[in-house]
RNA sequence: AGGCGCGUAGCUCAGCUUGGUUAGAGCGCUACCUUGACACGGUAGAGGUCAGCGGUUCGAGUCCGCUCGCGCCUACCA
């Protein structure tokens, strides 16, 4: 075998990362086969808006996505992880017209052409950034598949897909109310107003009545009486039962409208229990509006204004004419109170202004019957949701839909395909016409474009090639997994299940993985006026992709946001440090014979390895678990703690005398009693800490791969380790009894050390071990690893003479095995005696909890024989060490 | 108004589904250690009435009910 070059002293993620990124992509690693004999494993990626570079956010679906498609590839799935980015309509325009609002022109200055021109050069530029940063995450997708949402064969997919459900009466076009943004001047979906509270007036004015009386109506948006038709009163209220029917005088304007009975509308409880009615301006009046069969009165223009309908207050801004509304109101002696109000006010989700009902022409698409479907696939288990709470949210949403208004009065996106001709007929088609279909005349196609979201909605179909039968359909549809984060559960899941079960009857993937959001280490959410942002690229510059990754994986608790802090992240890049170290001296000791682990016979093998093989296979079946159950905070730290603990702390640790022993003649180190043993135990530990190393660096692969290819090709790894299989249990290196007996040897180290802490000795003073009534496989086992004891807990006799040991020093029971720890001259310190005090009085509470236990009838009687044998054990302990200490203090007990 | 989640060490979080020896981790803190892989290190420690109250049980951080506090989502109450 070749003896590959040593690791650099220095870990310097930089110096690898582009490279190995380029030798994946180079070997095709991230391609899966078509047609393969291989079971399929596909995630689709939640393509990000092209509105900006990545953050953080991103980086956590990257890094989770990768670690599925990675370990799945290497447990030998057809994986694929399909990418893309999303054109996001109304997000990107409003991003684009920003940079147009610096240069001082517009979009309509622009005209559509020009604008769209833009909108591309916008979407190139982002699309790369995007396409850069997952790259310096180590993603694996397939980049020969690469979709964006505009691409011709997503928008033919988008164009079959209205024509369908036009074709179906699902989509139709309407004239109602909608949520209207008065700065983006289009129509938006109820999902894209972000409700917040304000602290806004309730006004109550009077309405003078035909023929004398009043009505006092209250109201949170008086310019809206500018539109009144009606004054609603409960029919059963006897406060108004009279004037039903009679007729209220505007105040301001020429006209007259009914006060009208409605016991939908009206609570007779609340306020006056009058209420004014404006169809034109709130969704509830509207339907009220229907009922009495009112007039429909707009008063708004487009961008917000009072128009002609607001008489003298037409051109006013809406805020102005709410004042001003008021001031007439006041002056002709009409009003009659006003508090203050907490309600809740639409905003648009892309530039925060306040959204107005408004009535206009859309194109609508009927949820229900879909919704119904998506409903059943969850129920059924066709789509199941983790973590499984997230059920309720999405049932309670879908149960209770309406539909959906998909048409945006923009230009970046997929234009309706509707034509119109002048007598107003409508001809909907896949492809372009220019005549009518009902009347030959020519036609124009609706100016307007759909909401971005319907596109999404057939993310998992359209970037397979649908409606053709292509060979990705049917190699990777239905997909597998979906990894994001909840905020786009309705947005973007729902839709998905919903229109992928109703165009191919089955639901576009298996598993939901819905994560928390990143936050900072506070819990704060990220915001750019908070200054608290971290920017993905920064991080993998300063800590490397990998500890970047791993941070974020160990932090993803499932349903919980992720607070990340850079000290965590420090932490995870020292991991990979340590990592790099170990390795390192691991390698130092090689010689390039050593066999590969496989080759091994585990039982040939000493205590130590064989219990590193055993710790190793118990981390393989952990690691597993966690993967598989989407617990990626239990897999690293598994990982971490047996790369960490098990293996650097532990085996290196005990292995360091076999290696360093064999540094040849003139190292000045004593030579070992049986050499040619030692050569063979050397020869064992070499082999074996390599090979332990190297699948410890396949399980770690999926979470950090790029510390994890450099490492495994400097330890002569056979080919890469992308391409490796993935470790599986084993049941050769399962050893329960090598578990056990490390265990007792690790506590026995370990009280050794405490104790020396304890009595306060100096590290250079040597202490002796007395170890009694030790069983036939511990008196073997513990005999084997004297050096290693001696080594770990600074040991200088071992074995002493039961006579020699005073009665007074002997300290503890560890790990099951009898043992005392003798101190040269058996002094202990007045420091010391105060913290053995205080041990002795803690087991001594202990002791008296557990006999308490012990002594209650109901307690042995009815808990199972095994835990009342383990209290039972638990006291013997107790008692022993409190006898001890007592001892070793003194005392009598 | 409904629905969901959370409240465990100074900080950030595991553990709760399937109740059982001494409630864990990382960071921070204390003491000691410049021992040839690693000071981005090692060793040993300190630190918790598991939000509160009540219930079920031999036994509750874990199950049930209530209360308080925090966060989020959905919602047309003027």
């Amino acid at each position: 075998m070749r003896r590959p070059e040593p690791l650099p002293t220095r870990f310097d993620p930089a110096s690898f990362e582009a490279r190995w990124y380029g030798a994946w992509e180079a070997a095709g690693a991230f391609t899966p086969e078509v047609p393969s004999s291989k079971p399929p494993y596909v995630i689709l990626i939640p393509p990000p808006n092209v509105t900006g570079k990545l953050h953080i956010g991103h980086a956590l679906q990257f890094t989770l996505q990768d670690l599925i498609i990675r370990w799945r590839r290497m447990q030998g799935y057809n994986a694929l992880w399909l990418p893309g980015t999303d054109h996001a309509g109304i997000a990107t325009q409003v991003m684009v017209e920003r940079e147009l609002a610096k240069e001082g022109t517009d979009r309509r200055a622009l005209g559509r052409e020009k604008f769209l021109e833009r909108m591309w050069a916008w979407k190139a530029q982002y699309k790369d950034n995007i396409s850069h940063q997952a790259k310096a995450l180590g993603a694996s997708c397939d980049w020969t598949r690469e979709r964006f949402t505009l691409d011709p064969m997503l928008s033919r997919a988008v164009r079959h897909a209205f024509v369908e459900l036009y074709r179906q009466k699902l989509i139709y076009r309407d004239y109602r109310l909608i949520n209207w943004c008065p700065r983006c001047l289009t129509a938006l979906s109820d999902l894209e107003v972000v409700h917040k509270d304000v602290d806004g007036g309730m006004w109550d004015f009077a309405y003078p009545i035909e023929g004398g009386g009043e009505v006092v109506v209250s109201t949170t948006r008086p310019e809206t009486m500018l539109g009144d038709a009606a004054v609603a009163v409960h029919p059963d209220d006897e406060r108004y039962k009279h004037l039903i029917g009679k007729r209220v005088v505007h105040p301001l304007l020429d006209r007259t409208f009914p006060i009208v009975a409605d016991a939908v509308l009206v609570d007779p409880a609340f306020g006056t229990g009058a209420v004014k009615v404006t169809p034109a301006h709130d969704p509830s009046d509207f339907a009220t509006g229907e009922r009495h069969g009112l007039e429909r009165i707009n008063i708004l223009t487009e961008d917000g204004r009072i128009n002609e309908n607001g008489g003298p207050f037409a051109g006013q801004d809406r805020f102005a004419a709410r004042k001003a509304v008021l001031a007439a109101l006041a002056e002709k002696g009409l009003r009659r109170g006003e508090k203050t109000h907490r309600h809740a006010v639409g905003h648009c989700q892309r530039c925060d202004t306040i959204v107005e009902p408004y009535l206009s022409r859309q194109w609508f698409c009927a949820m229900q019957a879909m919704a119904a479907r998506a409903l059943e696939a969850a129920r059924s288990g066709e789509v199941e949701l983790i973590p499984e709470f997230w059920i309720a949210t999405y049932e309670n949403w879908l149960g209770n839909i309406l539909d959906w208004c998909i048409s945006r009065q923009l230009w970046w996106g997929h234009r309706i395909p509707a034509y119109y001709c002048a007598d107003g007929h409508v001809t909907v088609a896949e492809h372009d016409v220019a005549a009518c279909e009902t009347c030959g005349k020519p036609v124009e196609q609706d100016p307007d474009v759909l909401d971005t979201w319907f596109s999404s909605g057939l993310w998992p179909i359209s970037t397979m090639g649908w409606p053709e039968k292509t060979p990705d359909l049917a190699a990777f549809y239905p997909t597998s997994l979906l990894i994001t984060a909840f905020d786009i559960l309705f947005f973007w899941v729902a839709r998905m299940v919903m229109m992928c079960c109703h165009f191919t009857g089955k639901a576009p993937f298996a598993e939901v993985h819905l994560t928390g959001l990143v936050r900072d280490a506070r819990g704060q959410k990220m915001s750019k006026t908070k200054g608290n942002v971290m920017d993905p690229l920064d991080l993998v510059h300063e800590h490397g992709a990998d500890a970047v990754r791993f941070t974020l994986a160990a932090l993803a608790s499932p349903g919980r946001d992720l607070p990340l802090d850079a000290k965590r992240m420090e932490g995870y890049h020292a991991f990979g440090t340590k990592l790099w170290n170990a390795a390192r001296f691991v390698q130092m000791h090689l010689d390039g014979s050593e066999p590969e682990l496989d080759a091994i016979d585990p039982t040939t093998l000493a205590l130590p390895e064989a219990w590193i093989l055993a710790e190793l296979d118990r981390t393989v079946t952990a690691v597993d678990k966690a993967w598989g159950s989407y617990r990626f905070d239990e897999g690293c730290r598994e990982l971490y703690q047996f790369v960490w603990n098990d293996f650097c702390d532990w085996y290196l640790e005990m292995a360091k005398p076999a290696l360093e022993e064999d540094r040849g003649p003139g190292s000045g180190v004593r030579g070992p009693a049986d050499p040619l043993a030692h050569d063979r135990r050397a020869g064992d530990v070499r082999a074996v800490a390599r090979g332990v190393l190297l699948e410890a660096l396949k399980l770690l692969h999926p979470v950090m791969p790029f510390i994890t290819e450099e490492i495994a090709a400097h330890l002569g790894a056979a080919g890469m380790l992308i391409r490796t299989r993935y470790p599986e249990p084993d049941a050769r290196r399962a050893n329960p009894a090598a578990l056990r007996l490390i265990a007792a040897f690790q506590a026995m180290v370990q009280e050794t050390r405490s104790y020396r802490h304890l009595v306060g000795l100096p590290p250079g003073a040597r202490l002796g071990l007395y170890v009694e009534k030790l069983t036939p496989e511990q008196r073997v086992a513990f005999t084997a690893l004297a050096p290693e004891l001696r080594r770990l807990a600074a040991l200088d006799t071992l074995e002493l003479d039961a006579a020699s040991v005073p009665a007074g020093a002997i300290r503890d029971l560890a790990g099951g095995v009898h043992v005392a720890i003798v101190l040269p001259d058996g002094a202990v310190g007045e420091a010391e005696r105060e913290r053995m005090e205080t041990e002795l009085r803690q087991v001594e509470a202990e002791l008296a909890r557990t006999q308490a236990r012990l002594a209650d009838d109901s307690f042995a009687s009815r808990a199972p024989a095994e835990v009342v044998e383990g209290a039972r054990r638990r006291a013997e302990e107790l008692g022993h060490k409190a006898r001890l200490l007592a001892g070793t203090l003194g005392l009598e007990r």
